[in-house]
DNA sequence: TTGAAAGCGATACCAT
DNA sequence: ATGGTATCGCTTTCAA
């Protein structure tokens, strides 16, 4: 692997010195350097298909141009990681690199995967998480300009700028869309209580039910847990009841499953005898199930957008971290939400008549 | 921020020269500088905080520990990333760093993305994708070292080592543990021909079949796809045949998923009237379907730390490079296979009594 | 308009 | 045993 072009090298070859090279290549060539002098320079780099050197320039410049991502899960777990690509994109698209460091669930890992990434003097840093979750931002992350998506600050201060879905709605949004179907006697299957997003989806839930003016019954709401077993079990006690609810909302689409497991054991058909709706819309499960499952889309790639978008701003213009702009407590300026879609597919339709 | 210590800080701070402060704390110091030198040296290493800047470190010595990781679609997919978090195990372990780019999906970003990296000077390359697949190897994989994880050289004289499961054995392996519990008409539905471990599952298939001295009916093999309605459709073809299988071979878990659900649809229970066995044991999928069902595990983590070991190797030295060691033609010296595992969960049982 | 020189932080060689 | 100095590749200030 013969060496790169170096400024040094461009310069030879158009007969000038490196710090014209410099000069020109960084568009502040005009008023400093000859016309042609320019020309020649330009043409030289081209040449020798010459570019500053990124660890040289990182020394001098102390910026990287990489911005260090932490994930509890996101790479290692078999969701989808596109709030990683969604930021990715955006951090591309200005110039920047990311690395991403997963510390695989084990929340001790975080202050040293924060350290080894400050210690890489990453510009910037972005925390990023596969659920909705409070976190407990690690220090370092307040000593470079930092942004969490899908998290949130578990602080009585939080000083962080976050990004995360809009739950309360998605959760109203799902029971208006069985509600406009027919629908009156709807159960939700919820994850497990140690998701933030679980109470936030069911008073989406409640909500929809008491604009409509039905009454929520207590026993067709309650935590089952996340996985194809646990919507199974749970569609099994309320499907073999005296009266079983029209439709089924599902705090994920493994959930989902599970609830169709278990309609077609008991010979129940989907949609005609129960509406099923998902929430997530899993790649490879939600599309393809049988049939295919109606759900309510987190907006993964928006929330990574718009978090690394929002980081970017605060590397480029200081000005912007909120730590400085004060006004204690509360989340009020630090939080953008973004909202859920709903996915209409098959696995929804009008309330069998009775 | 304020700045980190540097060798200077503490060279002043223990009397001594920037020269001795980097003979010491790089285990040098002996027979050069004197004992209470050393003391006073590491003393106030300890008293600053002190660690060398990486960028500086790079620069000086042309090395940046950093391993670049190159996926089509591990990080943005639902797709497990165990072997890229396999991979950073082994990295970590050795003091380097990995940073990953997925490419998405889009073949032609990867040389954009292997520049990117190459501009960054990292120290080696890795190219890991989520199947098994033959790889066009970015030109500029060659210039450092490099590996490749579940993919393989596909140009006619490969160059690089590769680090995939052993398939065939995997396919092998699922028959004879359905053979071994009394089956003899058991059906095998592949995925997509589009996947080089389709075909090598069949041939494991075949070569339990026969050794069971037991003919394939040609029928009973099929491409199918990868996703749950595959599986639902090729299973319902199956299983409303006159004659039907008792045992269903799936070339993924998702498939499997399907099949369950036909298998519900038709009232057929599993074990009880049919067995299905998975592949890839998908966390989230395999352990919680109901039953919990049987699969072979690919073996993601180990493959990711074989890789990045031997990246390791030739990196520190390089006259493992393959490249060099020559004789051309074949994947002989250059691949290495890693054994898939049978789980054994609830989905599979005794062949009927009929 | 141009080039020389200082630094960014560290290492290694070479005099002392 | 010790410290001065060149070097890695680049930007930026300052003199000419």
């Amino acid at each position: 692997m013969q060496r790169k072009a170096t400024a040094l090298d461009v310069a030879k070859r158009a007969g000038v010195s490196r710090s014209a090279v410099s000069l020109v290549l960084n568009g502040r060539g005009d008023g400093n350097v000859a016309k042609e002098s320019q020309d020649r320079i330009r043409q030289a780099a081209a040449d020798l298909k010459y570019s500053p050197n990124p660890i040289a320039l990182s020394l001098r410049n102390q910026r990287t141009r990489v911005i260090g991502i932490v994930s509890d899960e996101v790479v290692v777990s078999p969701f989808d990681g596109n709030i990683i690509g969604g930021a990715d994109d955006v951090a591309r698209a200005h110039g920047f690199v990311t690395v991403v460091m997963d510390t695989e669930r084990d929340a001790s890992r975080d202050e040293s995967a924060i350290e080894t990434l400050l210690d890489r003097q990453v510009d910037g840093l972005m925390y990023v998480t596969v659920g909705l979750k409070p976190l407990d931002v690690p220090q370092g992350m307040l000593r470079v300009p930092s942004v969490l998506a899908n998290c949130f600050d578990n602080s009585s201060a939080p000083r962080l700028r976050h990004v995360i879905p809009d739950e309360v709605t998605g959760g109203r949004e799902a029971t208006e869309h069985l509600l406009q179907l027919g629908h009156r006697d709807i159960a939700f299957l919820a994850g497990a209580a140690t998701s933030p997003a679980v109470p936030l989806r069911i008073v989406g839930h409640r909500e929809a039910m008491a604009k409509a003016a039905i009454p929520v019954r207590e026993d067709r709401v309650f935590m089952a847990g996340w996985d194809i077993n646990d919507g199974f079990h749970g569609a099994m006690g309320l499907l073999t009841a005296a009266e079983r609810p029209t439709a089924i909302v599902c705090a994920n689409d493994r959930l989902a499953v599970g609830v169709a497991l278990a309609a077609a054991r008991l010979g129940l058909a989907v949609p005609r005898d129960l509406s099923i709706i998902g929430y997530d819309d899993e790649s490879r499960i939600a599309a393809t199930m049988v049939p295919a499952l109606t759900t309510m889309a987190l907006p993964l790639r928006e929330m990574g957008a718009a978090a690394m978008g929002m980081l970017l701003e605060q590397i480029e213009d200081p000005a912007q971290r909120p730590a400085s702009s004060g006004a204690a407590g509360g989340t009020a300026g630090l939080e953008t939400m973004v909202p859920c879609r709903l996915v209409v597919r098959e696995s929804t339709g009008p309330v069998p008549a009775r």
